[in-house]
DNA sequence: TTGCAATTTCCTTTATTACTGAAATTTCTG
DNA sequence: CAGAAATTTCAGTAATAAAGGAAATTGCAA
């Protein structure tokens, strides 16, 4: 299968921010590639697309499976497995958001819980304890808030983002007089 | 300088958690020690207590500033540079958004209006026009957003998101009936 | 302006992560 | 159930990133 010029950039730039964004480029790649495409795509046509190993492919939608970002589905008298994502933006981010909670902050919120539980707590100085109370009040709020947000409909959360938009200019204007 | 059994910990798990947060192991664990300080520290002290390299320090140090995440002072009488990060939470917290941002956004927002500007669009499907409209826009929004929310101050912040909250449950209780 | 402390640069080594390709396994079909 | 297609596993290799350490640079102070 070959790329327009169009999808071949844009899945190229998809790979290399793919580091950046926690997933190797491999990876970034392949979910690209399923996002501009129309079908669902089997292992092979990955392969044969992005010229890598088949093993790549086969590991990498293996990771797209576990953020839930890519879906296996078939097609009537083929028993090869096709793959798709889902094209709409919000739904993307909802998961990255909850792939990235639980692999960035949840080992974290875990280690202050014990942190605070344990017995040594009691020979750190006050400040220090304060420190470790705070950061772990603040994830627990955040980690809230934000599965509130991620559970909104997309129509809704446009809502609450014009909400915040407007107490944020209200208090902007409220600095200046 | 020796490190109390939870400052240890501490110090440890955020350098484990670097990697995966976008930052190395000495980078995270600077940071860490430095929010766990009293004080602020010169780059030899980090290098003892760490126990790596002092060009390690020196890097990781700028790497941080280049975050803004750190900041030198100095202290009468001292020619060395001492280095300080900020105990709050949401200061911190903003700052990390602002970084990832500039880091894991942007560089997309402008190939995305690259291809959107670019004469081989018009070759594209509708569909895969449409795909990277959608996704340039919704950049542009969340991007905005965020910015507002940045710009608040903890408590505003605060009921904003309890607002966001009672949208959301208000939402889930009309969805219910 | 020389000398030394402090810091950084840069090249090398080490560690980590990504990728390949062959072999093994699973899954389906006749 | 045998054979072939599809897929995965795994051991080895390549690529990338992190860290170390010597040498160079900076900047202060006598």
């Amino acid at each position: 299968m070959e790329l327009s010029p169009v999808t071949q950039r844009f899945v190229l730039h998809w790979g290399e921010m793919g580091t950046r964004w926690g997933v190797n480029r491999t990876v970034a790649q392949i979910h690209a590639l399923l996002y501009l495409s129309e079908r669902a795509l089997t292992a092979e046509e990955i392969t044969d697309t992005l010229g890598v190993a088949r093993s790549n492919v086969s590991n990498s939608l293996k990771e797209l499976l576990s953020w839930r970002l890519v879906k296996v589905v078939h097609i009537l008298g083929d028993r090869r497995d096709h793959f798709e994502t889902s094209k709409d933006v919000w739904e993307l981010f909802k998961l990255i958001v909850e792939g990235r909670k639980q692999r960035e902050i949840e080992p974290t919120r875990e280690v202050l819980k014990d942190l605070l539980d344990s017995p040594d707590l009691k020979q750190e100085s006050a400040e220090t304890r304060k420190r470790i109370e705070e950061t772990q009040q603040f994830i627990s709020i955040m980690t809230h808030w934000s599965d509130e947000m991620l559970r909104l409909e997309p129509e809704t959360l446009m809502k609450v983002m014009k909400l915040g938009a407007r107490i944020s200019n209200l208090v902007r204007r409220e600095g200046k007089s």
